[in-house]
Formats: C-alpha cells, sequence, structure tokens
DNA sequence: TAATATTATTTTGCACACAAAATATTTGTG
DNA sequence: CACAAATATTTTGTGTGCAAAATAATATTA
C-alpha cells in the first residue's frame, strides 16, 4: 500500500499550508488595516518607520527584506498619503532619507490595537505563539545560512 | 521602563517572520522549479492535477484556496506550456474540465525529487515539522472558523 | 586625474493576488 | 414558458514581488 508519489502530494506539503496562512492572514488585516487606509505591506513598512522614524531605502529595504523595486512604489504611496517624506541625503546624493510626518507619526496610536485583534483571529494560546515564532526564526536562519548554497 | 508603543514593534510580531518566511521558502523554490518551467503557483496547481486528473476550476479554485480570477490566467499558461487542457463541461456549460495532459503528467517523475531538496533548505527535524504542520493548520481552522464574524 | 567599478535608486517586464464588474449559462419561481 | 436569481468563468484595476536593465552619483585604481 505505498505510494510512489506520496512525496508531491498536496496534503504531505508543508509549505503550502504556510503560504495558504501567509495569505489568509494578509486578508484578515484587510479590514483592520481598511481605516488606517494602508495595506498590509505598507502597513510593514510603517512599523519600521514609526520605530526608525528616518533611513535610507536601502537600510528599510535590508531590514524589511523587501526588495528595492518593491520598495519603492510601496514608499512612493506612503508619501502621496501624507505619511512619509523623503529629501536627498546631503552626504550622499546618490541616497535618499525617508523620515516620518506628524500624519504618520499620528498613525501609530491608531494601529495600536490592531496587534491584539490578530491575535484572536489566530487563536493560538501564548505558549503556542512561542513555539511557532521560535520554528519560523529556525526556518529563517537556516535559509539565510544555505542562501548561496546550492539546495542540497 | 515600559513602552506604549511594544504591541506595533516590528519584532513583536509574528505576522512578520511569517509573511519572510512564505516569501524566502517561495524564493528557495525558483531554481528547483525552473528545470519543470514551473513557478511556485503554477507547481501548487500541477500538484492538485497530478493527483486529481481532472476537475472544474472551480473545484480547483475551492481546495488550492487561490481565488478564480488568479487561478484563470495560471491555468491559461500551464494549457500554453502543454501541461494541462481543457474543454467545456458537456452537462453544464458554464464550465470546463481541465485535465492534465500526457507532458503534464510526466512531469510529476520530474517533480519527486523536489521536497527532499526543500525540506533541507528548512532544516527542521521531523519532529518540529510535526509541530510547526500542527501549528499553521490550527491557525488555518481558526480563520476559517471566524471568517464571516467581525475580528474580535 | 581619467577610466572603471561600485552603489543607491528607479524603471521595465512578468507573475501572482484579490475586489468588483462583466459575460454566459443554468436554475428557480411565478 | 418568461424572467429573475444564482453560478462558473473571465476581465479590469490596483497592489505587491522579484529579476534585470537603466540611471545617477560616488569610490577605486591604473
Amino acid at each position: 500500500m505505498e505510494d510512489r508519489y506520496a512525496p508531491i502530494r498536496l496534503k504531505n506539503q508543508l509549505c503550502f499550508p504556510l503560504y495558504l496562512c501567509s495569505k489568509e492572514i494578509t486578508q484578515r488585516y484587510k479590514p483592520l488595516l481598511a481605516d488606517l487606509d494602508l495595506t498590509y505591506t505598507q502597513y510593514i513598512v510603517m512599523m519600521y518607520f514609526w520605530e526608525a522614524e528616518r533611513s535610507t531605502e536601502k537600510e528599510a529595504s535590508r531590514v524589511l527584506v523587501i526588495d528595492p523595486s518593491t520598495l519603492t512604489p510601496v514608499i512612493k504611496k506612503l508619501i502621496a498619503k501624507g505619511y512619509l517624506q523623503k529629501e536627498k541625503n546631503s552626504s550622499d546624493e546618490r541616497s535618499y532619507i525617508i523620515e516620518l510626518t506628524e500624519k504618520g507619526s499620528a498613525l501609530k496610536d491608531a494601529a495600536l490595537e490592531i496587534p491584539a485583534q490578530m491575535c484572536d483571529c489566530i487563536g493560538l494560546s501564548s505558549d503556542e505563539l512561542i513555539q511557532l515564532g521560535s520554528l519560523i526564526s529556525k526556518i529563517l536562519k537556516n535559509i539565510e545560512n544555505t542562501k548561496y548554497a546550492s539546495c542540497r
């Protein structure tokens, strides 16, 4: 009763539920973020700037692990909404300093309730959350370490 | 030394590493799937058809939790590559029957090695894989159950 | 210092991903 | 049977996401 093709059966994949989970969570953020006029990616970027206040695009790209060619238009939209602003870096005119506006900073308080609401949607105990966090970070570390090696 | 804004600090989010993890895994699939001329989403769809052999688009969309308007163009590409084919459903002319071609079926054998290679990239023990799978499925179940309730 | 290489950002092209509207067909109801 | 409601698929519009090329400025080196 063995199944030669068991390895490629959908239900035997871990990656598939993980990909679903990520998509579903993004979906659940939508109504919560609509009040702030943010998409999920824009929310991630704003979280970075709520903490950093100011930064170059390169540094934001590095921390958020978002490709610069993705980040440029996202930041452009956040500038259009008035949450961020941008000026030439006087010490290196190739780069720009992006910084939080007052309006962008004010948004931080409106966002404070969101994590608790998301936590309810996810429905794990705090022990389970810690467990999951540690497994995910283990994967991220391992992927990082094997990034430039061939995958086997 | 309390931090009023701790809930929205990037490092205190679980969703962010989960979103990263999903993106990184997709990235790691790329070189493995290049040989099969498939993207990650196309691979998911092919896995479904390797098992189902034939199906309507609606059913595929339901099982894979991929929006029909996303699935249509993906299937179109897989047909163009010669892996799937499509014919009117004679019992209901609104829908189509999508089915595996011989070429598409043959691809299954070439794909057999991929999961083991991905497993190495992820680098978790089998216990940890089971643990992670169970946590993810718990989240998916909870999201499913609270889908039409307000999120709190 | 002039030519070359490197770096930060942007642009272009292709592939999802979903919401909302459009289309074609079928089903339910008077 | 006519006609409204429901269903399966497709199209359109907007927003990521990444690779590769383009652009502009800085750093390196012969």
